[in-house]
DNA sequence: AACCTTACGTCAACACCATTGACGTGTAAA
DNA sequence: TTTACACGTCAATGGTGTTGACGTAAGGTT
């Protein structure tokens, strides 16, 4: 048998299901989105993903491989949403700083997608394109080729490594997120200043700036310090 | 019923498996990490775990309430490890460096505990001992408090997050692992340079790039840029 | 309009998973 | 020596992904 899955454009025949559905790839990665976005990531499930499309669960195996190739597309599709009207300006930081943003934004959209797909490498047509414009504004800047892949790489493990990050603080249900956040005053705050001088002494900043995502601040970090690594300084500075 | 798990302190009737093996919460925590080392992520199962103890599978169930409390056992040994024999050298980027690329390479060595613990604050001893240690490093640098507080935020939260991003590679099928390190040559080898002129210029590079974690670099990055936010730079340089 | 070919939805079955309730043995305290 | 109950064991439940076989209806061909 070997191949059961045929590939999305030579697809001819059109079936209904039992219960009416028409099924298409594009059908169902949205399906799955909405599933685990409603849900959960554990209600993503072969079962309950044919009960929500109205069809037999093995019905998906007609159109992804298996599992893993579903949450390939799910990934891929929420890559291309982050670049949705998307347009470099010429300047290599600002739109460095922009694409870091929107795909870090983007998956914060899909906490529980994000936690579950952020660490993959789809090979999709949406993450070749984010790698071929993100490699575009590093080599238009001037950066030579061996320079600007490590610091593509770096770039982008870092966007999607905070994405997952802090999507899985966001997938928490809400009485686990709570209490993690309390844990800076419950268990920080009652540390002993003598043990742990450091701490006490900077409590309610840390406090106060652990609440939000470092993401930010450390792509600014990482952009200082990739623009004194620009071959020719521009005037810009 | 209720409780079935009885906490370690108040163990009384240790009774000897059918295999004559005698249980205890740190028999069992130990050999779930050999079992991860030796046998790769995915071979951690309560039904594997009770094989490799030599007793029913079912028998954890006396000792953690479920295959979660396992793994944050299991990953308060690894923190743990991670500042194992680590001391203060007086230089912080040394010191940074040090132990950024202990907590990151400590994860690695466990990575499916890694990719579910990374994200949550615990709380506990030696998660306070490494945030009092950075926090001494950094203020003894000389950043004054409101910087040194977000420089702390940026670097752990850059370690953990790239530690969990590398670990839930790790943590893959290892089908699904070879499969994702041929993306590149699969996929990305073959597009066209009129499409994807960027890729197609730096394919060897890329590929050859992104076989390692890009962790190390980008903690490099982020220390050059925080040395460049130093107040007043030291004799020491 | 009749005919084929086959895509694809369906069904049944398999092997694995975590978890629970009931049970009885053997240990350790009294 | 007795007794209580801790805890290892077993059976069972309901979940999971995945495969092979099957038949039907859709489309292209004639």
């Amino acid at each position: 048998m070997s191949e059961r899955v045929v590939p999305e454009g030579r697809r001819q025949r059109r079936r209904p299901t039992k219960q009416g559905a028409v099924l298409s790839e594009r059908l169902i990665v949205e399906t799955a989105l909405r599933l685990i976005a409603q849900h959960g990531a554990e209600a993503l499930s072969v079962r309950r993903l044919g009960a929500a499309l109205g069809a037999d669960p093995t019905a998906l195996y007609r159109y992804f491989r298996n599992t893993d190739a579903l949450l390939l597309a799910v990934a891929d599709e929420i890559i291309g949403r982050a670049q949705e009207g998307w347009a470099a300006t010429g300047d290599w930081r600002t739109d460095l700083r922009e694409l870091g943003l929107r795909i870090h934004g983007c998956y914060q959209a899909y906490p529980q997608a994000a936690a579950l797909a952020a660490h993959r490498t789809t090979g999709r047509p949406y993450e070749t394109r984010a790698v071929e414009r993100i490699l575009g504004v590093l080599r238009s800047a001037g950066f030579p080729d061996p320079l600007a892949v490590r610091i593509y790489h770096a770039f982008v493990d870092q966007a999607l490594a905070f994405a997952a990050q802090d999507a899985a603080a966001l997938a928490l249900p809400p009485a686990a997120r709570e209490k993690e956040a309390e844990v800076w005053h419950a268990v920080y705050g009652r540390l002993s200043p003598e043990t742990h001088p450091n701490v006490a002494a900077t409590l309610p900043l840390l406090a106060a700036d652990m609440r939000d995502s470092g993401y930010p601040f450390a792509l600014e970090l990482m952009l200082a310090a990739v623009a004194a690594l620009r071959p020719e300084p521009s005037p810009e500075g």
